[in-house]
DNA sequence: TAGATTGTTAATCGATTAACAATC
DNA sequence: TAGATTGTTAATCGATTAACAATC
């Protein structure tokens, strides 16, 4: 049974909307209608709604939507009901960044393990967690849940580890790497972060906003 | 004069198209056709074209385009012919990351300066950049030119620095903190990366693709 | 019950794709 | 010239917004 597509523009809303509601949570609100969520959000009650309403109706009628309920929901409908065990190949400055990052944990996104080709980092440790050379990956994937492979290491080398990694049962990669890997036929999902992507959109952007600076003038 | 507006849709397949024209020059590939690149993408030829008339023709009728002369173009549109310089608020992990990431500056992305409020970390350097308390943020600003502020610290400082940013001359904001900034009439641009975010949007395909995997035993 | 607000259908808007005349 | 391929207009598709009946 094929449920209906959800297009990914909504799933990108679908972490802010979570974000929010999480924030009412703490604050200690209890309901919140569209139309009070979308002035804080900045964005349109309908389209609140209609995203919502593509996983089911959250809300009553009169009253609104039950924050913390809601928050759960979302919750669920991104997967942080489970944990996600992480593996980070490349643990250069990024890749030991992001293994310090502690919040990823409160979401579920636990790391089990860090992988580099350089015999200077082994035996060393980031948070407590030992850094491997990358041929004992295949070994570790037998005897380790693998749920996302984060690939920070340079993009020439980004493929084939990529491949090797969907060999090994591997199927989600969070991509840093500045390729857009060639997985062809492959039954994986991935998640890209360009930040060179990230900084040439600002880049347009400051040029844009301040030629309309000069033009004001 | 005010130009037809260009919607970011379009703005963030720019950095892309820029990725590949970039290989195909290393490659030494002289001319390219619409219809070979979005091959080569996985894009409509047709939106190829459309995307890049909205800043002019670049192309000759039964020949393509250059790749050399639209690499070059597409990098002044993207504002990569200038010089940004760039400061980071919050040496920790992710800062100190970005300030080693040479990369950006092959790019024209100089980052001229690392600031914290940890006085642990004063005296230190990253990549020969020295870290400054954030107290001398001002006269810094007064000093050097700032084209762009990265904020990498807690989310719960980020709106106070930001809107001390902007008052301090700064109309460009590369926002890695875990919240939407507060600037209210403000002139300034904001580019967000939000990690957990990202990794949210990959845990909802990750559950997506492992259900469809089941239903397909 | 009256007021509030959802869920959902219909209308609009914008973005993508298709088609083709212009032209190299 | 004939063939190729752009630039651009028209058609389609999808996403967002508006409207309102359903209902708490």
């Amino acid at each position: 049974m094929q449920e209906k597509e959800i297009s990914q523009a909504v799933i990108r809303r679908m972490p802010r909307y979570y974000r929010y509601l999480g924030e009412l949570l703490e604050d200690g609100v209890e309901r919140i209608s569209s139309n009070d969520l979308s002035r804080r959000m900045n964005v349109t009650a309908s389209q609140i709604r209609q995203d919502l309403n593509n996983f089911g109706g959250f809300g009553q009628q009169g009253y609104g939507y039950n924050v913390k309920y809601l928050y759960e929901e979302i919750g669920k409908i991104l997967g942080l009901n489970q944990q996600h065990n992480i593996i980070v190949i490349g643990v250069g400055n990024l890749g030991q960044a992001l293994a310090n990052y502690v919040k990823f944990e409160k979401l579920g996104f636990v790391i089990i393990g860090l992988f580099d080709v350089n015999p200077a980092l082994e035996g060393m440790s980031v948070r407590g967690i030992k850094v491997r050379m990358l041929d004992e990956l295949e070994t570790f994937c037998a005897e380790h849940r693998v749920d996302i492979a984060t690939l920070t290491m340079p993009k020439e080398k980004a493929d084939a580890i990529a491949n090797q990694l969907v060999d090994l049962g591997i199927h989600a990669i969070w991509n840093f790497a500045h390729v857009d890997l060639k997985l062809i036929d492959r039954d994986v999902v991935v998640e890209n972060v360009h930040l060179s992507d990230s900084l040439m959109q600002l880049s347009y952007n400051i040029v844009k906003n301040r030629s309309a600076r000069e033009n004001d003038n």
